[in-house]
DNA sequence: CATTTCACCTGGTGGC
DNA sequence: TGCCACCAGGTGAAAT
C-alpha cells in the first residue's frame, strides 16, 4: 500500500510509541521472503537494544538502535550502533501491539519489548524486506533517490536531464526519487498538467517546475490527512486510518476529471496503470 | 549504461 | 456457491 506519505505517517506513530523501549525478545517467522538479513542474524542483532527513534527515508522505515545492556539515560544515549529496516512492499503493516493480542495472518516478525508492548511486522504478499545493520561493520541506511520534499529545482531538473523513458516511469524510479509510487505520481502529473507518457528529457524547465512543487504539494497534503489518523493506522488490529485522499486521477477510469468534466483515461506505462486527463494534461 | 518487461506473492473483486 | 481471470499503492533481476 505504501508511499511516501503513508510511510512517513506509520513511521511517526511508530516512533511515538515504542521511543527509548528496549527491545526484550525476537520472534520471526520462517518465510525467507522478508529477510535480507538472515533471520538468525537479525534476531540475535536485535536483542536487548533500546529503540532510540524511528524515521522515514524514501518508502523504508529505519529503526535507530542503541547497544544492548545501554538505556537511553546512559551517557552514550542517542549512540545509534544499529539499525533494524523496514520495507512495507504492497501490504506491509508495522503495528504497535501488546505481546497478548492476537497474532495476524502472514506476522513475520514480533519484537516484545521490556515495557510490554509489542513491535509486528505483517505482511501477506511478502513484498516487504526487513533488514538489520550493524553500524560498527557497515554504513546507516541512505535511500539511493532524492528527496521529493525538499530537492530544489535545479537539482529536480538534473534528474530528467537527457532521460528518454516516459515521466511517469521516471518519478517511479526510486534511484532518481526515493518514495514516489504510483498514486502520487499519477496525482501529481495531473495537478502540472503533464501527460504520462511525455518523455522525461523534453519536459520544459516550466513543466518540471510545476511538477516539483504539485509532487511536493500532492505528498504534504496526504501527510497532513494522515498524520491526524495515526493512532487508528498502528493500532492493535491494524485498522487502516487514512482519509482517502480525493484523487483527482488515479484508479478514476471513465469517471469525469474533476477540473473539465472530461472522462479519466487509463493506459499502462512501465507496467503499472496508469491514470490521467486527456483535456487537462499535455 | 539506459530502458523495458516480468516474476515474485496473496487476496479481493466481479463475471459467468 | 464455485471457479476463474484480472487487478493491486513495489522492486529487482533478466532481457533488450
Amino acid at each position: 500500500m505504501p508511499e511516501l506519505p503513508e510511510v512517513e505517517t506509520i513511521a511517526r506513530g511508530v516512533d511515538a510509541r515504542v521511543r527509548g523501549h528496549r527491545i526484550a525478545e525476537v520472534w520471526l517467522g520462517r518465510h525467507r521472503e522478508p529477510f535480507k538479513t538472515p533471520p538468525a542474524r537479525m534476531a540475535q542483532g536485535l536483542e536487548g537494544r533500546t529503540l532510540l527513534g524511528v524515521h522515514r527515508t524514501g518508502k523504508h522505515i529505519v529503526c535507530e538502535l542503541g547497544s544492548a545492556g545501554c538505556s537511553p539515560s546512559d551517557e552514550r544515549a542517542g549512540q545509534a550502533t544499529a539499525q533494524w529496516i523496514v520495507h512495507l512492499g504492497m501490504t506491509g503493516r508495522l503495528l504497535v501491539t501488546t505481546p497478548e493480542a492476537s497474532v495476524a495472518p502472514h506476522t513475520h516478525a514480533r519484537l516484545t519489548l521490556a515495557s510490554g508492548r509489542e513491535l509486528r511486522f505483517v505482511d501477506p504478499r511478502r513484498f516487504g524486506r526487513l533488514e538489520f545493520r550493524d553500524l560498527s561493520r557497515a554504513q546507516g541506511f541512505a535511500a539511493p533517490g532524492a528527496e521529493p520534499l525538499t530537492i530544489g529545482a535545479q537539482d529536480f531538473a538534473a534528474l530528467f536531464r537527457g532521460r528518454r523513458l516516459a515521466i511517469k516511469a521516471a518519478l517511479l524510479n526510486q534511484s532518481l526519487l526515493a518514495g514516489v509510487g504510483n498514486i502520487y505520481a499519477d496525482e501529481s502529473l495531473f495537478h502540472a498538467g503533464i501527460r504520462p507518457r511525455r518523455m522525461a528529457g523534453r519536459l520544459t524547465r516550466a513543466e518540471l517546475e510545476r511538477l516539483r512543487r504539485a509532487l511536493r504539494q500532492v505528498l504534504e497534503q496526504a501527510i497532513g490527512l494522515g498524520g491526524s489518523s495515526v493512532s487508528d493506522y498502528v493500532d492493535a488490529d491494524g485498522v487502516r486510518g487514512f482519509f482517502q485522499l480525493e484523487h483527482r486521477v488515479y484508479q478514476r477510469t471513465g469517471q469525469p476529471c474533476r477540473v473539465c468534466g472530461t472522462a479519466i483515461r487509463r493506459i499502462v506505462v512501465g507496467g503499472r496503470s496508469t491514470h490521467y486527463c486527456p483535456m487537462c494534461q499535455r
